[in-house]
DNA sequence: CCTATCATGTAATCCGTTACATGATTAT
DNA sequence: ATAATCATGTAACGGATTACATGATAGG
């Protein structure tokens, strides 16, 4: 056996798989890119040396197609499966952190010019901005017709019961931005102190 | 020169170093356990691998001790300070991810038994609901008698910019919990799908 | 047919983590 | 003094990212 240790990557892998059936590395990086990687993303080839790995540890089967392409398929084993409920029925307890590239530069803003405060304020409302109109548009979507039964469940799981974290998160982010760049608006006019709407120019 | 690519880590030792003057790896990490620690932990050895990296590349300087413990201490360069200023200047494209482990859970948690599902929430509530309290104690401290002045200008910057995301963050994430978990509740309920508020029992 | 994009994969590199270790300081 | 904890550091390891590459499929 290779290395041992399971990553969050292996679980979302072994998860996929149970949930979705015998997949190639393609599919599965189209059911994350849909759903989980909104929250969670990492580039393709993970996706690719991952489940091989997990094949070591005995928790998937690889096999290969036949015709032209010889694409690896995987699935879950047994072991596999058990592997994923054990994690899943021990909560974790690593407290969720805020790993926000945004926030790390605004902590640090004070030691930079006071535009660029402005400027990155806009910048992440405008981000969040954008994310929140996906995210509701995601939340409306009815359940027209499938296009295909690949992925049912994984997409309207993933609407039911994760997306609506991210609404709340996205709401929170435009108003705590909005917020950030109001007051360095604010800050940068002389006038602001006054606290009035009446122009005070001439 | 040794490896050139600058991480988030490498501007949060720039920055903090360019606040609080030359400091230890050990000044640092205080620093950083009162404030940014809370959206972005990691290992206190961090704090000692960075810092001669970024000498090695120029940005910082490194003087030691002279006394017995013959610490090294950091101070950042004119070089370093241009980086860290560059770097403020261009806001991060990035969209922020929640990668939080216990979504990733609840995003799997139709694999796994439903009291697995209650319990996840239960614990994400509990895990958040101490954090947000932790937070709102941070912010009602009035800034009593500095016990020193080291550190003061981070604790406070941290406390009036970034923080307030923190709150916002927490208190959607207990909210959010807390309906996963009565829904949990409801559902292993037959009687709840009266949606009344009489017990129906006998 | 030719071109562009899609789909699939390999290999090297490196940052961050884990594991380990020991000299100071404080408390009893 | 002695133990316990604080403070400081080193070294190896490995998962994730970056860079690279090429065979299918579709569009013109």
């Amino acid at each position: 056996m290779s290395t041992e240790r399971l990553t969050p990557t292996s679980y979302l892998v072994l998860g996929l798989l149970e949930r979705e059936g015998p997949s190639t590395p393609y599919d599965l990086e189209r059911q994350v890119a849909a759903t989980l990687g909104n929250f969670w993303s990492f580039p393709h080839t993970l996706l690719y040396s991952e489940p091989p790995r997990l094949a070591g540890l005995g928790l998937l089967r690889e096999t290969r197609e036949q015709d032209g392409r010889r694409r690896r398929i995987f699935a879950i084993t047994s072991a596999g499966h058990e592997a994923l409920e054990a994690w899943l029925e021990q909560p974790a307890g690593v407290p969720t952190e805020l790993r926000d590239l945004g926030l790390l530069q605004l902590f640090f803003s004070d030691l930079a010019p006071a535009a660029a405060r402005l400027r990155l304020a806009e910048h992440q409302l405008a981000i969040h901005g954008r994310k929140l109109s996906t995210y509701e548009g995601d939340a409306r979507l009815e359940r027209r017709e499938p296009t295909s039964g690949r992925g049912l469940r994984t997409v309207e799981h993933w609407r039911g019961e994760t997306l609506p974290m991210g609404l709340l998160y996205e709401r929170a982010a435009v108003e705590f931005w909005a917020g950030v760049a109001d007051r360095a608006l604010r800050s940068a006019e002389p006038d602001a102190a006054l606290g009035s709407d009446e122009p005070q120019t001439a």
